[in-house]
RNA sequence: GGUGACGUAGCCAAGCUGGUUAAGGCCGUGGUCUGCAAAACCACUACCAUGGGUUCGAGUCCCAUCGUCACCUCCA
């Protein structure tokens, strides 16, 4: 298996750290807003990811944390360590408490979750019963959970003298750490110039780089709702800890790979990676896997500000949860996407003429072609050459192999697309549309094409395109 | 200012361990099929950002230039 290390920045061959078994650490989602489209492009390849591990034969470890405390906003004080705190701040706004908002979010990333087939980090799909409550047996981790280990690490963390203690909270001092800035190879000293507005709100803190591993409950923080007891007094966990200590505490001291955006690289898996070395003395995350983000027509940023589209408003929209999965499905992690409605047109386009095509080659299923999951693998191994892995199944479609192999074959490939090939094309249509449905039939069995066209056109005003196969008369949702 | 990623057809996107005709899809056009359509099938659509260099040979390696984006501040 071949992936695209960030620290390496380059394709290395993926060495596990124990023979045939890969633990992955994936950075999820922070549960204070409805997840967006650009979120679910890295939940959907890190999903592939895991599948396709799992399909070259894998015994895949995989956590995913969800963010439920201590998630700070800069975006009323600028630069400042001392913002709101999201989880707070939302919960103010809708009259509850934080733990009641990452709740209602989580049940709603996992409707996304499930809508989109994205397993569970165990490997399982996502039972329909599924709601916050029994998350953790599925393989999240809530960081709400770990303060007791996130609390223990700190302390090591100190023990080994990467820290200092202001008044206001327990820093991590980034000058200890010599190759600090090995992802982004950019020196602290050349960061500040950028960062001219920077607001030091605790004078006592001495590199503008130094992050906060544990935040006091006092100052602006002293009605801060989640807060839990520490060595240190009352407060509540920065926002890198919580990740180092539930990968290491789960997956080890050390794991094979640790996935999330690439806007992580520069602060927030730097930290993780600086946190790490404090508390084992060596880094604990072998590979750094990073997606790529999707970018607007106009080719500038989507974030959760701009107003980019739920996957509630993209289905409003007429368009499928499988027709975005296509989308991200079919493009390497790295690549950033040009996301539009248009290219969702073009998705959906796609994915309903394969599922006619494979409507076409019957329902038998055969022999899968070795010689096809062959190559299937070798694009798998190759970086996730997902592009790859759609040409191949467009020259199965064109060959001359026994339909029945081709279609076992596609549904292998499945396996890791997740598209739920077997399933169809969705059929759902009331009792009136199938009552004129056979009315039309009737009309031309008579030979009356008139009033078989006028009722196809009205067919087609409720949202149904009828085609006129070998097999009789099909439908499809417009 | 610094750091990084990237520039392939109308659009999306492979190819980048250099080597016959630069994958595949979407859209479009022409045709076959069809009562007419749709679907399907066939055909057509690329001076690989620019300029140098290395090489028998470069989209693919090296250098420069131009351009785009991101990050350095919460974000996938």
């Amino acid at each position: 298996m071949k992936l695209y290390s960030t620290i390496d920045r380059k394709v290395v061959e993926i060495e596990t750290i124990k023979k045939d078994e890969i633990s992955i650490y994936s950075c999820g989602p922070t549960v204070y807003f409805r997840m967006h489209i650009g979120n679910i492009r890295a939940y959907i390849n890190w999903d592939v990811l895991h599948r396709a591990l799992v399909y070259l034969g894998y015994k895949v470890n995989r956590v995913m944390n969800i963010t439920d405390v201590g998630h700070m906003s800069s975006t009323d004080d600028f630069g400042s360590d001392f913002g709101e705190d999201k989880m707070d701040r939302q919960a103010q706004r809708e009259g509850i408490q934080p733990i009641d908002i990452a709740n209602k979010y989580i049940d709603s990333v996992l409707n996304d979750f499930r809508d989109l087939n994205i397993l569970a980090p165990c490997g399982q799909s996502i039972p329909h019963d599924l709601t916050y409550k029994d998350v953790e047996r599925y393989g999240w981790s809530r960081a709400s959970n770990f303060v007791n280990q996130i609390i223990e690490m700190i302390k090591r963390i100190e023990k080994n003298g990467y820290t200092y203690e202001t008044k206001q909270a327990v820093y991590f001092d980034v000058s200890k750490l010599s190759d600090y800035n090995i992802f982004t190879g950019q020196e602290l000293s050349e960061k500040e110039i950028g960062v001219r507005d920077e607001v030091n709100v605790d004078p006592e803190k001495k590199n503008p780089a130094d992050f906060v591993l544990w935040m006091k409950r006092v100052g602006k923080y002293e009605n801060h709702i989640m807060n839990w007891p520490s060595p240190w007094g009352d407060g509540f966990p920065g926002w890198h800890i919580e990740c180092s200590a539930m990968g290491t505490s789960i997956l080890g001291e050390k794991f094979d790979i640790h996935t999330g955006g690439v806007d992580h690289i520069p602060v927030h898996h730097t930290n993780e990676r600086a946190q790490n070395i404090g508390t084992y003395g060596h880094p604990s995350v072998k590979y750094w896997l990073h997606n790529e983000w999707l970018v607007s027509k106009e080719d500038s940023k989507l974030s959760k500000s701009s107003g980019a589209e739920t996957l509630p408003q993209v289905i409003d929209l007429g368009f499928e949860p499988m027709d975005v999965r296509y989308l991200f499905v079919s493009i390497n992690y790295r690549t950033r996407i040009a996301y539009s409605v248009d290219g969702l047109k073009g998705a959906r386009a796609s994915r309903l003429a394969l599922l006619r095509k494979l409507e076409e080659l019957g329902s038998d299923s055969g022999n899968v072609i070795e010689e096809y999951i062959k190559k299937f693998k070798e694009e798998l191994e190759n970086n996730l050459n997902m592009s790859g892995v759609f040409r191949l199944i467009n020259e199965l479609l064109k060959s001359e192999y026994p339909r029945g192999d081709i279609l076992a074959t596609i549904y292998e490939y499945d396996k890791v697309l997740g598209l739920n090939l077997k399933q169809g094309i969705s059929k759902e249509y009331d009792s009136e549309i199938e009552e004129l449905l056979s009315l039309r039939k009737e009309a031309r069995e008579n030979g009356d094409f008139a009033e078989g066209d006028r009722l196809r056109d009205l067919i087609m005003q409720k949202g149904f395109r009828v085609m006129d196969t070998a097999n009789g008369q099909t439908i499809q949702r417009v």
